[in-house]
DNA sequence: ATGTAC
């Protein structure tokens, strides 16, 4: 059984504690969460040098540290940003004739299948590489990951502030690719040196991790364009650069060289910001706002409710794959992946608009427009090769 | 969320 949720307090803030950093909920006493998520933020503001910790309304347990928070810190400590340093989500217009669900999805390319400089030369994506592949990571690129990566052709609903939408370049009905994803293999392999030699502390040469850090940085913004341009070539369309694209995991250094740590939270000083809702509900395009209080950041999502092995568990028994495939608002799942369909159920995710509803009462942001899902794409479907295990492709065991 | 170990 999954943990029940405990009911937050709202604003006024909890008062501070001597000898310890503050912490701020961005929550509402019908927000749902997690006591375990809540006490990892109190354990985080125990940390040496921590000054304030500001706790998003998605915020949900991660390893060892909460995921969609924001921490200040005098001291720099890379296990609070994570293994995915520079992941994001970034949001390209996309022109298509006539987006039919059915025919899109099986036009996608196999995101899981890297982009090769060599091999792939000739694949019109490169056009989005103006400089160089950033720490010359040639590995993993131009593929989406797992977990809660994805990319998804989504129109544009409800617009809520036109003027600003406009700006954005963004109108009802139009359509848009949005990207999650990150650093890959880069930033697991920072954090792991680091951690290998340090563990949970802090980064002794800040320096040589900042180095590091925003080289994966830029790797994510890189294979979010290269991910956009491989779906646009193959759905037909121009590749765009994108509107948004905004980073959730990683440290900034502040004026006053304070460490600024996200994780799961996006920058929140007048940013424009799509916090993604699950692929079976809408995302919201936001106005971000937010003060120090705040940390100068908002949500990045709807945030986990269940842990994965319980989505699996529950999922179970209660979906279909085929309900699963087919979402309620008539948008398709293209995920080859049986387990990662039920951790990445909508039903395992809070309830986007509850999120979005604390951010504005709180005001950290304002929302622009909402998005709906037409195809979210995952994982490389199974279908066309029902005898083969797709691990063998990953593996280059031959081709269908 | 990840590449790798079990």
């Amino acid at each position: 059984m999954s943990a029940q949720p405990s009911r937050q307090q709202p604003l006024p803030r909890p008062t501070p504690v001597p000898g310890t950093a503050t912490v701020a909920m961005f929550t509402s006493p019908t927000s749902w969460v997690e006591s375990d998520a809540v006490a990892q933020c109190h354990q985080v503001a125990a940390l040496d040098g921590m000054l304030h910790v500001a706790a998003m309304p998605d915020l949900h347990p991660g390893k060892g540290a909460p995921i969609g928070a924001a921490m200040a810190s005098r001291v720099l400590y890379p296990f609070l940003v994570g293994s995915d340093i520079g992941c994001g989500i970034a949001v390209f217009p996309i022109s298509l004739k006539r987006p039919v669900p059915e025919r899109l999805a099986a036009r996608f390319p196999d995101l899981d299948r890297a982009l090769d400089p060599d091999r792939d030369a000739d694949d019109p994506a490169w056009s989005v590489l103006t400089g160089d592949i950033p720490a010359g990571h040639v590995e993993s690129l131009g593929t989406v990951g797992r977990g809660n990566h994805f990319v998804e052709l989504a129109r544009v609903e409800t617009v809520a502030a036109p003027d600003h939408a406009r700006r954005l370049g963004l109108t009802a009905s139009d359509l848009v690719l949005i990207v999650h994803s990150g650093s890959r293999g880069l930033g697991e392999r920072i954090l792991r040196e680091h951690t290998s030699v340090h563990g949970a502390g802090p980064a002794p040469d800040p320096a040589g991790y900042l180095a590091a850090h925003d080289d994966a940085v830029r790797w994510g913004s890189l294979n979010r364009r290269l991910l956009a341009a491989r779906v646009a070539h193959a759905l037909g369309a121009v590749p765009t650069e994108p509107v948004i694209d905004q980073c959730h995991n990683l440290v900034e250094v502040r004026d006053d060289g304070i460490y600024l740590h996200r994780k799961g939270a996006a920058p929140g000083d007048g940013r424009d910001v799509l916090i993604a809702g699950t692929r079976g509900t809408r995302s919201y395009v936001v106005a971000a706002h937010a003060g120090p209080e705040a940390n100068h950041s908002v949500a990045h999502g709807a945030g986990r409710k269940m842990s994965r092995a319980d989505a699996l568990r529950r999922g179970r028994a209660k979906h279909t794959v085929e309900e699963l495939r087919r979402t309620p608002v008539g948008s398709l799942v293209v995920c080859g992946d049986r387990q990662l369909l039920f951790e990445e159920a909508p039903t395992a995710y809070k309830r986007i608009e509850q999120v979005i509803g604390d951010l504005v009462e709180h005001g950290l942001a304002t929302p622009v427009a909402s998005t709906v899902p037409v195809v979210t794409y995952k994982t490389a479907d199974v279908g066309s090769t029902p005898t083969r295990d797709r691990r063998d492709h990953r593996r280059g065991r031959g081709r269908p």
